[in-house]
Formats: structure tokens, C-alpha cells, sequence
DNA sequence: GTCTATAGAGTGATAGAC
DNA sequence: GTCTATCACTCTATAGAC
């Protein structure tokens, strides 16, 4: 990987965060770069493929960095906690990677398209996995883990996406709400009426 | 409002959901009324002002019907499962409008994007109310307003758009998981460490 | 590895007939 | 209220010089 092909994908993260994948142009990107659009062309075939890399980068780093954090870790309430930390500190730590990944999903192509689903599912599998061993152990009261995988990641993914480095909270701060927030959710016993499904 | 002018606003909505607002031409919109593309700029003078009018719409009506939930009910508690519940109804309810009113701000003009950005603000400040007399009435944990807020909304609109009518949940089903684990993730006494800022 | 030049298609929007 | 025709422009991508 040259400096250039570097210098493209992330000034291409930049503008695909600010104004989006399809209203960002070719121009603008060699504009950013420094270069003359058809020079981009030598390090990528195509905007799709531009976007593709960002995105399956981005996934691939996701798990691998949440599998590293969870290894050895046995108990169920803390693997539950450790991933709501380690996923809020990856999203705040990527955050335009993360935004781009979970909104320019349309611009893939279909094959692109299933790799990145693929990799989605294989990531939110591992916080389903977490909820069901939870549920059965009995630490986590009955529920849907598909749902409420996607809830928790959601809330997770969003709260990364609003935060500004020079805002009022910090990132221990933040992981702080949402873990204590998902893990009241959770757990056995904090009912108001049943869960439903 | 003419029939045609009805009829643009409906395919518009559909195309934007399904294609995102950039990715869909005035031509694309024309062949799905089954008219030209000029006749569009009879009933609306350009592509953005057909977005800002979808946008405007939804996020009136959301206000509203919230306000027409909440009248009457005084208790805390009831006052937040009856805004969940309303809100998820909502956005189940017209699902492609409201996944546009949340994913294509940037295709707004300056003046446009500060008329919806202060209708969500005020939509949010609904719930923001809530939490704090919770807070204060020692029914919630204490907690930053504005985060719980975005947490939960997030949440129910991001469920409301994984949700197909022929899925194995019903409405009443999702509503009933969100409305718990949100008010199991407020109530005071649920606690793991404490909840920061 | 970057350049100039351009192909080929599509875009939002307008003019003016009917 | 819808049409045809077109303006003026932008877009992604390629060819070929250096």
C-alpha cells in the first residue's frame, strides 16, 4: 500500500462521512488528495471498490477486536459488559469508519453487498450468543436475543455517533450509561410487567 | 392537493426508502407515475422541495399524535410506556417515512435542515420532560437526560425499522420488549455499578 | 504514478406547445 | 396539467502521453 492509496481511502472516509457516499464525487476525492480524478483510478477500479475497502476493513478490525477482548473472559455478566465497553470504544474510536459502514450500505454492489451482511451477522452472533448463555444461566431474564442484540447494539452504535471529542462527556463516561442502562435491561428481575415474544 | 400530487409524494417516499434520496433521479419518479419528468415540476418545484415536504409531514404528525397520547395522563411511569409505545406505533405505522425523516437530513437545503432539526428537538424535549420529573420524583435512577433520551428513542426507531409486517413479532410483541427494557434500564434500584455523568 | 483529454451517459430543471 | 425538446452541467470511467 503506497502513501497515495493510504492518502485516497482516507480522505474518502472523511467525505463519505460528511456528505455521503453518493452525493461525494470522484473529483471531490482527487480534489482532497491532491491529485487529478483519473489518478485515483490507479489505486482503485471503481467508487464502489473505494467504498467496499472501507467498509470490509472496518468490519474485520470490529471483530477481530471484540473476539481479542472476550477471550478468557468467562463470566456471563462481565462478557456482556466488556463487549458493551469494547463496542462503544471501537465505534468511538472509528467513528466516520462506523457511520459509513452502518449507512452506505445501498452504494455496495450485490456481492459486496452480502460480503459486509455476512460479516454483520457473524458480529451480532457473538452478542446473541452472550444473551442466550445469560438466559439460560439465569442472570438474564426470558427474551427475543435477536431483538435485543439489536437493540443494545443500536443504542451502542448511535450513542458512538453523536459523541464530540471536545463534548461534555468522556468516553468512560458515556460506556458508563449505556452499560449500566443494557445491563438493567437485562437482568432477571428488574420487571416492570413481562417480556413478551 | 391534486391526486397526482398525492400520487408523487407516495412513489417519492417509496423510491427514497428503497433507493436513498441521492441515488433516486426525478426521472425514476416520473416512470413510477406513469408521467413525464417535467410534469413533476407542475406540483413540486424541485427534488429537494419533495423531500422537505415528506420529511415536514412525518415529523408534524409524529408531534402530534405524541401530544394527543400523553394528554390526560399524569403518573411518570405510565407517561413513559405510553410515549414508547406511541412512538414504536408510529414508526411501525409509516416505516418509510420516518427511516427517511431519520437517514437523509443531507439532502435538506440549510433553511430546511433547521426547520426539521428544530421539530426533532422539540419531539425529543417530550421525552427529555419526562426523564427529569422521573428523576426528580425518585421513580428513575439519576441520569443524563439528553443521552437516555437519544438512547431510547434510537432504540425503538431503529426497531421499527427491522420490523416486516410478515415477520414472526406482531407490533404489540415489540412494543411490549421495548417498553420493558427501557423501563427496567430507567427504574431506580436496577443497578449494576452506578450511572455516570 | 500522475497527467490531459474525452467518451458516453445521466442529472435537475426550464421553455413553450397543446 | 401534461407533453416534447433541450439546456447546461456533472458524473464515472477510460485512453494514451509522459
Amino acid at each position: 500500500m503506497t502513501d497515495m492509496k493510504t492518502t485516497i481511502k482516507s480522505v474518502s472516509i472523511d467525505l463519505f462521512f460528511r456528505k455521503g457516499y453518493f452525493a461525494t464525487s470522484i473529483s471531490e476525492i482527487a480534489a482532497g488528495c491532491g491529485i487529478q480524478k483519473a489518478s485515483i483510478y490507479y489505486h482503485y477500479p471503481s467508487k464502489e471498490d473505494l467504498l467496499f475497502h472501507i467498509m470490509n476493513a472496518t468490519m474485520t478490525d470490529l471483530t477481530d477486536s471484540l473476539r481479542r477482548c472476550l477471550s478468557g473472559e468467562t463470566d456471563i455478566e462481565q462478557r456482556m459488559r466488556t463487549a458493551v465497553r469494547e463496542h462503544v470504544r471501537f465505534h468511538l474510536d472509528r467513528q466516520k469508519e462506523n457511520f459509513i459502514a452502518n449507512s452506505e450500505l445501498r452504494g455496495l454492489t450485490p456481492e459486496h453487498y452480502q460480503v459486509i451482511v455476512e460479516k454483520r451477522d457473524e458480529y451480532e452472533e457473538i452478542f446473541q450468543d452472550i444473551i442466550r448463555r445469560g438466559t439460560q444461566a439465569g442472570v438474564f431474564a426470558d427474551g427475543d436475543a435477536k431483538i435485543l442484540s439489536y437493540a443494545i447494539l443500536t443504542l451502542c452504535t448511535a450513542g458512538a455517533s453523536w459523541y464530540k471529542p471536545a463534548g461534555r462527556l468522556s468516553v468512560k463516561e458515556i460506556s458508563d450509561i449505556y452499560e449500566q442502562f443494557i445491563i438493567a435491561g437485562l437482568k432477571k428481575g428488574n420487571f416492570g410487567p413481562m417480556r413478551g415474544a
